[in-house]
DNA sequence: CATTTACTTTACAAAAGCCGTACAGAATGG
DNA sequence: CCATTCTGTACGGCTTTTGTAAAGTAAATG
């Protein structure tokens, strides 16, 4: 192929927009660690390659959780990224605090600002950012998840506007389908269906289950909200489904919950598992398990039960 | 064959439109990068095949991205295309080189095909291919707005089920925001407010008329379906917005579009230009110019409004 | 034949890059 | 604690790249 991942291609501006570096930066990183030694143009201006750039993202995203370039120039790309790793998943279970870790709060501090100003650009930089420190799975459970149950209690609380809720949707929505859609999916992935019951207007929390989904590597199908629950089990029937998310969160309607429980599990021939989180989830479980079905009460217990 | 795409027939000026660059532009490129060689009339006027407008096209777009103009010439066409669709972040698995121009309807065709059979992958990388292809302004005319219009009357006869229509407008969301995300925005042109009235939950409209409102330049707030009147002009007022394009589909109430239109009007303090678009526009005009709002039967109609 | 459109060449200017150097805050190591 | 690196950032002068404009001529159009 004409344009394999060694051929220098991306001039220095897609290189700074894709790993978020600023100029200076990177021709630092270059002159005094040799980095990467990018081609040049004839008249001198660097040409990146698609490893260049790959590579560039991975340091910056290791100097970000603590490690310094002048230690991690001298590794190789695999090294660094194992070294990430390591210290990411540290991070998890030891909870030693590394200077990425406080950057989840201030960028859900951040975010309710840019919602309270209805400024949706600086509400997706917000998000966009953080999405790219903390890698897809941290970012959904420390960022979206918080930010989402905040919005709606103050939107409960009517401390927030419709819009302001309706915005939020949308660019938290963009943002996670950008990140979905970076994450790779084996066509023979077991399917995992996500959606919202009749009723149910509030999307995220099953945009959040499918974001689990698709990276504890499962194909995901996002149906999106206010959906009957025959249909729900049309569509997980036909398309071999071997798990159905949803998320219950406002309002929490017992008797409208059972109708719509009892069309999905009458609909769906084979035992699926239907997993249901969502603020409506922990109010119903009498109802959930009534229905063998399984409550959730957060993103990692969603990707524990994937994992059988 | 008397015409294939290698048949000189476009003279400049249709390369212009279709191409969106400059004329000034367009001869520049030829002569100091050779990026096509078009042939001549008797008296020495370019004339254009299809494949060169389809590369120009393609080059303008990479460009539009941040990749020089210089380095692009140098490639083929399936490199370029391969180019962009990474930095537009999609994974390719290459081939298919398809320059061609029934591209359109065989992707509303295959897109069709997808949604009855609930594949949301194939769904989204049809949109996809095409959207790269065409580029945001001709992908939202040609593919999406038949394929909106055709999923709804397909949902309308019954012949589709609502998760069907609902996976459909999840999908093509996507598509179309990781595009809106693509392009340009000064943070000093003038905003543009998409947004559903209460009631109506399809909200493929608004979001048509986001994507004609961002390729037109303008900084595009998407807020979503299902909103109040009076909430859309809170947030119209708050972010200075200088239009606000609105999509009625179905249900077509007249009374309770009118009380929409009534909440909407008064809490626009300063005249703010309302176009109202879809389906229900069509049938609701003499509400619409009771109101002083204009009714909008063609995306290109969004756009010539927006010019002024 | 007059007006519009297109062509070529030449030139200019803004944008984007490059480099060397410098500086300040943080981290490191006695 | 202090001195010494290590790192990120900034400035200023220069080159390359790219888009746009001007001037003069020729072709097309009605």
């Amino acid at each position: 192929m004409a344009t394999d991942s060694n051929t220098p291609i991306f001039p220095v501006r897609i290189v700074l927009k894709r790993t978020g570096l600023s100029a200076e930066l990177l021709r630092a990183w270059e002159r005094r660690y040799g980095v990467v030694a990018p081609a040049r143009t004839k008249g001198g201006q660097r040409l990146y390659s698609e490893s260049d750039v790959g590579r560039l993202a991975l340091l910056r995203r290791a100097t970000l959780h603590g490690h310094s370039i002048g230690r991690l120039s001298e590794l190789p790309d695999a090294d660094v990224a194992g070294l990430l790793e390591e210290t990411v998943s540290l991070r998890s279970d030891a909870t030693e605090p590394t200077p990425a870790d406080g950057a989840a709060e201030r960028t859900v501090k951040r975010c309710l600002e840019a919602i309270h100003w209805m400024d949706g650009a600086a509400l997706d930089l917000a998000l966009r950012r953080a999405a790219v420190l903390l890698g897809p799975v941290p970012f959904a459970e420390s960022v979206v998840a918080p930010l989402v149950k905040e919005v709606g209690e103050q939107w409960h609380q009517g401390r927030l506007r419709i819009v302001q809720e309706h915005l939020t949707t949308a660019t938290v929505r963009q943002v996670m389908s950008s990140l979905l859609a970076g994450l790779p999916s084996e066509p023979t992935a077991p399917v995992f269906v996500a959606a919202t019951t009749s009723g149910q207007h509030h999307e995220l929390g099953a945009m959040l289950a499918a974001a689990a989904a698709a990276a504890a590597g499962w194909r995901t199908i996002y149906l999106g909200s206010d959906l009957p629950g025959e249909e729900i089990a049309v569509a997980a029937t036909q398309l071999h489904a071997r798990a159905i998310g949803l998320s219950i969160v406002f309002p929490i309607d017992e008797a409208a919950t059972e109708r719509e429980f009892t069309a999905l599990a009458s609909g769906l021939g084979a035992r699926i598992p239907v997993l249901v989180g969502g603020e409506g989830a922990r109010q119903l479980t009498g109802l959930i398990n009534r229905f063998g079905f399984t409550p959730i009460d957060s993103l990692s217990g969603i990707r524990s039960h994937l994992s059988d």
